[in-house]
RNA sequence: GACUCCGUAGCUCAGCGGGAGAGCACUUGCUUGACAGGCAAGGGGUCGGUGGUUCGAAUCCACUCGGAGUCACCA
């Protein structure tokens, strides 16, 4: 093994040796608990971000942890079709040969996507691969695959016959971009800075005009009516007149309806039942006309008139211009309001009428929130995100499902070319000639919105892995997507399997850049995953990625962080390498530890116990980052530290027993380690464990380390605190009066009693080899040289004669400060034990070591004080 | 307008009811037989502020200041 770790050697051909082992691969076996996760399916428009190296190194995490607990796992790969990214990028690509979809044709189109597919999808499974995620490819799945389809339709059927689904004209948000309706959650709204434009429609009687205003001027040409306030005094006299509506000189009426706010602007709204969806409310209780005055790619249409094919927003320009000229358009101001954009194309989305599928949310949602108050409710780690959900769930309305796209799952609907009668079926109607499909396909997230189940082989309820792995048991997911994907798979599971899609979802925040921003492409702030993986390996990354930040908490990239893991990955790679250069080809069936074990043993032991109980119950919380804090401490301040340092002794020495022992507890701990450190490093812990004695093909599927009780020993742990204090302390002298550990000094130990001071002569090896006295005396009387150099330790006493290089006055100095320290500590105590409502309420165990901590405190104050009586006489 | 999160050492963040922690940065020393990307020793914080609950608050509650976000509204 080289003395520098070196990812890329490490990482190299391992990927290939847990997928040629079928490690990953869900085992079917009935003698086991099945424990399923599915990945969120990245889409195929591109690769993938850190963003997903985070998420789906959380589930690795997750499914290794458990894998090596012994459960039948199931983490199941697949990606997404992802509409209208997939389709716009492709769109993208012939608009750089000068070609268009329609050039093509919709099947020779899709066929071009499906390449582009094939091509992406290998590539984010190369990424996968690199980040090495315990993924089973025999059940990769894909949104198009047509299991997936099938339950598409199964789906869309269902909740059609159930009058959940319906086709009907309403306002929706039209993207004149990508020329498709959109959700509601796909706009996202940016505040700003627009203008009001205040207008006035003269009477049709010539008794004047009334004000209005709006912030989008074109869709004048649309109005049907103007709206007051039924209770607005200043327009009672108004209502039911007739305005002429300026340009079009079109004849509308003045109503009233209790939407308008008699606060806002002048009280009268211009209704555009068309282009705005309150509008639209307006118009249906009024029976007004709908007048649609754009086309699909958002220029004027020939109700516009004399603005007719103009881009809407050049018509607004003109039309403001020429209102000004006629004096109906008597006022512009400044005006910061939010406006929709599309989330995929950027484009300023128009609230437009058009014909579209919707699902009808009601008794969809109720269900779903219904389902928080049963056992079978969703877990939300951390659970803040419940209220997120619900939140939403309560408000939510229906869902504008259909999009005008051409790359997705086609609306199984059919309509007849003479009757214009609507079929809705899994399958074409027989009489297929006389029908037409519907032109559209599916918003994204309906086929995505089934992915726990339809991955798993729904609609075939007798599946076998459907019946095995579902309810899956946990999903890994950004904040950013609990609306678009959390909420939908919830209630359509609910709906169509009766049943929470996962036990748990573990939500997780987003990457930002070193500066807290969110990584784009606009700023150019992006890492690229693999570059990372490159430069200091998959294994750095992940470890960073998954103790950054604790759950639900953003996560700022810095390279120095992944510099700092790739540190640790060496020191374990080091403190490994120590470990096999002196097992002298130990064999696995030679490790034995039922030998006579010292001190440091029993204590690292004891220590490893603790590890692992605080690392299984931090992971059992998704709390990876304190379970990694908990790995790391041990290993490089327990282990490295201390362990190997004390294991030096019995491996250099001649004692073959205590070297057999040590190197056993060598090849024990480190292997321990290896497997609790697996799911987080995966290739470096591989690596290292097939190094070492083992017994098993792969740590993939060793067992997941359990607490051994008989390892637990509070006394040498005690015994090895006394011997760290004192190696310490001297230490910290030897620095205070720079005498450098090569220099050997006297040393003497006072023991506070002789069971203490019979450990401590047990032990005195540790003593020389890490103090490296000249001569150790230790005993329960000694006498104190006048010039020396003191440390009170909990249970004993440290003197350093230095003649020469002690200063007695800075000493004199330091124990006053050391006293002052100790008396401070004293009065705290003091004061909390004389407080009887304390003794009284606070628990017992709690108080007992208030008095233990008091009396060290007042032992150590006073041979401190002793000390100084002694240097100042 | 509703809701949420964050404010702890110079920086990035843990901890979330019983004596302030980590990594990086900083100071000093070290050719210690795994590692100088290392070892050893050290400096550095009235845990945003004010009140309250409690024997005890960085930790729970209320208010407040500062930062970020989500949803709704926006003629």
């Amino acid at each position: 093994m080289p003395s520098k770790y070196d990812p890329n050697e490490v990482e190299q051909g391992r990927y290939d040796y847990w997928v040629n082992g079928k490690f990953f691969e869900a085992k079917d076996d009935e003698s086991k608990d099945p424990f399923t996760v599915v990945i969120p399916p990245p889409n195929v428009t591109g690769k993938l971000h850190l963003g997903h190296a985070w998420d789906t190194t959380l589930q690795d995490i997750i499914t290794r942890y458990k894998r090596m607990q012994g459960y039948d796992v199931l983490w199941l790969p697949g990606m997404d079709h992802a509409g209208i990214a997939t389709q716009a990028k492709v769109e993208a690509k012939l608009k750089e040969e000068g070609k268009n979809r329609y050039d093509l044709g919709r099947e020779k189109f899709i066929e071009q996507v499906w390449d582009w597919k094939e091509e992406y999808a290998s590539f984010i499974r190369k990424q996968w691969e690199k980040l090495g995620l315990g993924l089973d490819y025999s059940k990769e799945r894909f949104t198009l695959d047509d299991g997936l389809s099938d339950a598409v339709r199964e789906v869309f059927v269902t909740l059609y016959e159930k009058d959940l689904i319906y086709r009907g004209q309403y306002i929706i948000n039209w993207d004149p971009d990508t020329q498709t309706a959109l959700s509601d959650i796909e706009v996202i709204y940016k505040e700003v800075q627009g203008a009001f434009y205040h207008m006035k429609y003269p009477l049709k009687d010539g008794s004047g005009h009334i004000e209005i205003a709006t912030t989008r001027p074109e869709t004048m040409l649309g109005d049907t009516a103007v709206a007051v306030h039924p209770d607005d005094e200043r327009y009672q006299h108004l209502i039911g007149k007739k305005v002429i509506l300026p340009i079009t000189e079109r004849e509308i009426e003045i109503v009233a309806d209790d939407y308008v706010d008699m606060e806002f602007g002048s009280g009268a709204v211009k209704i555009t039942p068309a282009h705005d969806p309150n509008d639209f409310e307006i118009g249906n209780r009024h029976d007004l006309e709908r007048i649609l005055i754009m086309n699909e790619d958002g220029s004027m249409n020939e109700n516009a008139m004399k603005y007719q094919g103009m881009d809407r927003f050049e018509c607004r320009k003109q039309l403001v211009k020429d209102l000004q000229e006629e004096g109906v358009l008597f006022k512009i101001e400044e005006h910061h309001h939010s406006v929709g954009h599309s989330e995929r194309s950027g484009a300023v989305v128009e609230p437009y009428l058009s014909t579209q599928w919707f699902v009808k949310m009601g008794p969809l949602a109720k269900a779903a929130i219904d389902l928080q108050n049963t056992d079978d409710k969703v877990n939300f780690v951390p659970d803040r995100f419940e209220k997120t959900y619900l939140n939403w769930m309560e408000n939510i309305r229906d869902w504008c499902i259909s999009r005008q796209l051409w790359w997705g799952h086609r609306i199984p609907a059919w309509y007849h070319k003479e009757t214009g009668e609507i079929y809705v079926g899994k399958e074409a109607p027989e009489d297929t000639e006389n029908w037409e499909q519907d032109e559209d396909v599916l918003d994204t997230w309906f086929s995505s919105a089934l992915w726990p189940f339809s991955t798993l082989g729904w609609p075939d309820e007798n599946n076998q892995d459907l019946n095995r792995y579902f309810p899956t048991d946990a999903l890994v997911t950004g904040y950013d997507i609990i609306f678009f994907w959390v909420s939908r798979m919830i209630f359509q599971s609910k709906q169509f399997m009766n049943r929470r899609p996962f036990k748990d979802v573990l939500i997780h925040g987003l990457v930002r850049d070193a500066e807290g921003r969110k990584m784009s492409k606009s700023l150019g702030n992006g890492v690229d995953p693999m570059d990372v993986v490159e430069k200091y390996g998959a294994d750095s990354l992940r470890y960073f990625l998954a103790t950054g930040s604790s759950p639900g908490q953003d996560l700022r990239f810095h390279w120095e962080k992944i510099e700092a893991t790739w540190n640790f990955a060496n020191k374990i790679w080091n403190a490994s390498r120590f470990v096999l250069m002196n097992l002298d080809d130990m064999k696995y069936e030679e490790v034995d530890l039922s030998g006579e074990k010292s001190v440091a043993d029993q204590w690292i032991l004891t220590r490893l116990n603790e590890t692992i109980q605080q690392v299984t119950r931090h992971i059992d919380k998704y709390d990876f980052g304190e379970a990694g804090r908990h790995l790391y401490n041990f290993i490089w301040d327990e282990f490295c530290d201390w362990y190997i340092e004390m294991a030096k002794l019995p491996l250099y020495g001649d004692d073959e027993q205590a070297k057999h022992t040590t190197k056993s507890i060598l090849v024990y701990v480190l292997d321990q380690t290896m497997r609790m450190l697996h799911p987080f490093m995966p290739f470096i812990t591989e690596e290292i464990w097939q190094h070492l004695p083992h017994d098993g093909e792969s740590i993939t599927v060793a067992e997941w380390p359990e607490v051994n009780p008989g390892f637990t020993n509070q006394k040498a742990s005690s015994e090895m605190k006394l011997l760290v204090d004192i190696i310490r302390s001297i230490r910290n002298i030897r620095a205070e009066v720079n005498t450098p550990m090569s220099k050997e000094i006297q040393m003497l130990i006072k023991a506070n009693d002789t069971n203490i001071q019979e450990g401590l002569q047990k032990n005195r090896h540790y003593l020389e080899r890490f103090c490296n006295p000249s001569e150790l005396t230790i005993d329960t009387a000694i006498d104190v040289p006048e010039k020396a150099m003191s440390a009170v330790v909990t249970g004993a006493e440290v003197y350093l004669p230095l003649e020469g290089l002690i200063n007695i006055e800075e000493e004199i100095e330091r124990l006053q400060k050391e006293w002052n320290k100790w008396n401070s500590e004293v009065e705290r105590v003091e004061k909390k034990l004389a407080n009887e409502k304390f003794v009284q309420n606070a628990p017992a165990d709690i108080v007992e070591q208030e008095r233990e901590k008091g009396k060290d405190y007042e032992d150590k104050r006073e041979k401190v004080e002793q000390r100084l009586k002694d240097l100042q006489s």
